[in-house]
RNA sequence: AGGGGUGUCGCCAAGUGGUAAGGCACCGGAUUUUGAUUCCGGCAUCCGUUGGUUCGAAUCCAGCCACCCCUGCCA
């Protein structure tokens, strides 16, 4: 288990740490509050460990709250996999879930206090007509014909639309602010509207439905949170957030903090996008390796140590930023360094025929499963006459500073003898069918005398060998910013190469590993037990979650 | 009649008047039966820009410039 990095100081703490200091708080309390209408994808995780980490780290708390205000996009199917998220990610929420529809009634209360106060309005001007109303950007918007009306009307009217007596779209309350306020989300935001459609977790009780910005700050401050943090797009409402709670008897009223929201290179992170690729069978689901999505790292064989050591690495800021692949990758591979046991696969084969293996006397080695761990244990590595090696690791007309096989040159096996390529056996089209070798029997263990031999490539006996199928993930994206121009479609970015699927080999030693276990394929990469197809002792399913660094490939080029 | 934000190394990001942290990436070099890991070393005379205040400014003031967000009965 890697050990938890020391937090990173940010502009958000800072404010926790003085409010803490000067006893505007005695402890914290934070809230994650996705809508369950779609997964949760590396922003959340962001989000979550941010919120989460806050509580953690300063012994507060820190609630799950969907945000259930929209029935039509909304389903439960969402609603359990992103608890499914939050607690694979490594947290747990105070308490029971919360729904924002848990406070319906509550919320209904309050709107019936702003209409008696002479805030908030029934509006019949159509949804045409109010965007006509609100006026433009550059232009103040008009008062609704209805905005006078009376309180007795105006709490009839509301009792009637939560009764049902108007059709859908007809009627809305509306907080009656300021229609000329330079501030668009002031000019009297509608904070109810008419919709019959069924609600995961009220059914049909209500065919009216609140609006976000009238629920979200009454849903924190019925929750006591201190913090509410939330993404720069959100900036602009929170005027309207102080408005709602400085209008009605509450007894609270929470700070919201908005923060950047995390862009990823070589990756979308919208919900619509993520929906389109899934929709459009672009990938296989929501949980296919290539999504951003946290079902989807999961499933590629991140970890969650990883994904919060990511999250603590890119910090908290206001500043827009689109992080470097680089990180996440180094992160996920920084953890897995530490706790994935170490095997062999080869998922290009070439055969290598071992001309001197003598039966009962050329032998095999015992290999530990991590170099720094020697309690993961070992396994025997065995030989046999035939074996496998990667297609890379030879070449007959090497470049310059090649370390591997080639005709009539030496190469060591890992764990195993130092061979000799002494022939090249090819068919009709010049293909290599196979290669052979001859090895040094006195190099088991120990280095050749009289010559050194800088190269160590990974290999499999043949006789030993599983087969199984390994997926190789590339970017879904061809390039850093697929949506970054709002005129060109990011499906024209694509990968066609972002999976190949090989059938490959791995070591016995792998046979009966269960879904989601992880390993280093030596010089390959990090690998993933598939969570749905893998099936110990009977099909082989790994996945490429990240590659080793490769300093010999960069040099490439 | 517009409003709200942001600009510090290729990418993140500290710093809030005392003379530019850190991470990733990158470039050297050492160790290595993973061209991995690990380990050493290098990497902003400069903080969007122009002026001003000050003994002293990335930090304060003014003006410019660039980029992002806002006209859902979405969140």
């Amino acid at each position: 288990m890697s050990s938890e990095h020391a937090p990173v100081s940010h502009f958000i703490r800072n404010i926790v740490e003085a409010d803490l200091a000067s006893g505007k708080h005695k402890s914290i309390v934070t809230r994650f509050p996705p809508e369950p209408n779609g997964y949760l994808h590396v922003g959340h995780a962001k989000s979550i460990c941010l919120n989460f980490g806050l509580a953690q780290d300063y012994a507060g708390r820190c609630n799950l709250r969907f945000d259930d205000t929209n029935p039509e996009k909304e389903s439960e199917e969402y609603a359990n996999s992103i608890q499914e998220d939050v607690r694979w990610l490594g947290f747990q929420w105070a308490g029971e879930v919360r729904w924002a529809s848990d406070y319906f009634e509550a919320l209904y209360g309050y709107a019936v206090e702003l209409i008696e106060k002479g805030l908030a309005y029934v509006c019949e001007l159509t949804p045409e007509e109010t965007r006509e109303y609100r006026g433009s950007l550059n232009a103040p918007g008009r008062n609704s014909p209805y905005r006078e009306r009376g309180v007795a009307e105006n709490r009839d009217l509301f009792a009637r639309m939560r009764a049902g007596e108007f059709p859908d779209g007809s009627r809305v309350l509306r907080a009656k602010i300021d229609m000329a306020s330079p501030n668009i989300n002031l000019r009297d935001p509608v904070i109810y509207r008419i919709r019959r459609a069924h609600h995961i977790r009220t059914g049909d009780a209500w065919c009216i439905y609140p609006m976000y910005d009238y629920t979200h700050c009454i849903s924190d401050a019925l929750e006591g949170i201190t913090h509410s943090l939330c993404t720069l797009e959100f900036e602009d409402h929170r005027p309207l957030y102080d408005w709602v709670l400085d209008n009605i008897s509450i007894g609270c009223h929470p700070q919201q903090i908005e923060f950047s929201r995390l862009e990823l290179q070589y990756a979308v992170t919208s919900k619509r996008k993520l929906l389109q690729l899934v929709n459009e069978k672009r990938v296989s689901g929501w949980d296919d390796p290539r999504m951003p999505t946290i079902q989807g790292m999961r499933r590629r064989g991140y970890t969650p140590e990883g994904i919060r050591e990511f999250a603590r690495r890119i910090g908290i800021s206001k500043s827009d930023n689109v992080v470097d692949m680089s990180v996440l990758e180094g992160c996920i591979r920084e953890d897995l360094e530490t706790r994935a046991p170490r095997v062999m696969a080869v998922i290009q084969p070439v055969k290598v025929v071992l001309s001197n293996f003598e039966p009962g006397v050329t032998s095999s080695r015992e290999a530990g499963f991590h170099p720094n761990h020697p309690e993961f244990g070992s396994r025997e590595v065995p030989i046999s006459r035939e074996i496998w090696i990667e297609a890379d690791d030879f070449a007959e007309n090497p470049p310059p500073g090649w370390q591997r096989l080639v005709p009539g040159g030496e190469v060591r096996l890992r764990y195993s003898y130092v061979i000799r390529c002494d022939e090249v056996v090819k068919d009709g089209d010049g293909n290599i069918v196979e290669l052979r070798c001859s090895l040094d029997p006195n190099t088991l263990g120990k280095n050749p005398e009289g010559r050194k031999v800088k190269g160590v490539i990974h290999w499999l006996s043949a006789e030993h060998a599983l087969p199984a199928e390994i997926r190789l993930y590339d970017r879904l994206f061809t390039v850093p910013e697929p949506d970054a121009d709002k005129d060109v479609d990011f499906h024209q970015y694509l990968n066609p190469a972002s999976l190949t699927v090989v059938n490959g080999w791995v070591e016995a030693a792998v046979r009966d590993a269960a879904p989601e276990t992880r390993y280093q394929f030596e010089r390959l990469g990090y690998f993933c037990a598939d969570r749905r197809e893998h099936q110990p002792g009977e099909k082989l399913v790994f996945n490429r979650a990240v590659t080793l660094k490769d300093s010999w490939a960069k040099e490439q080029g």
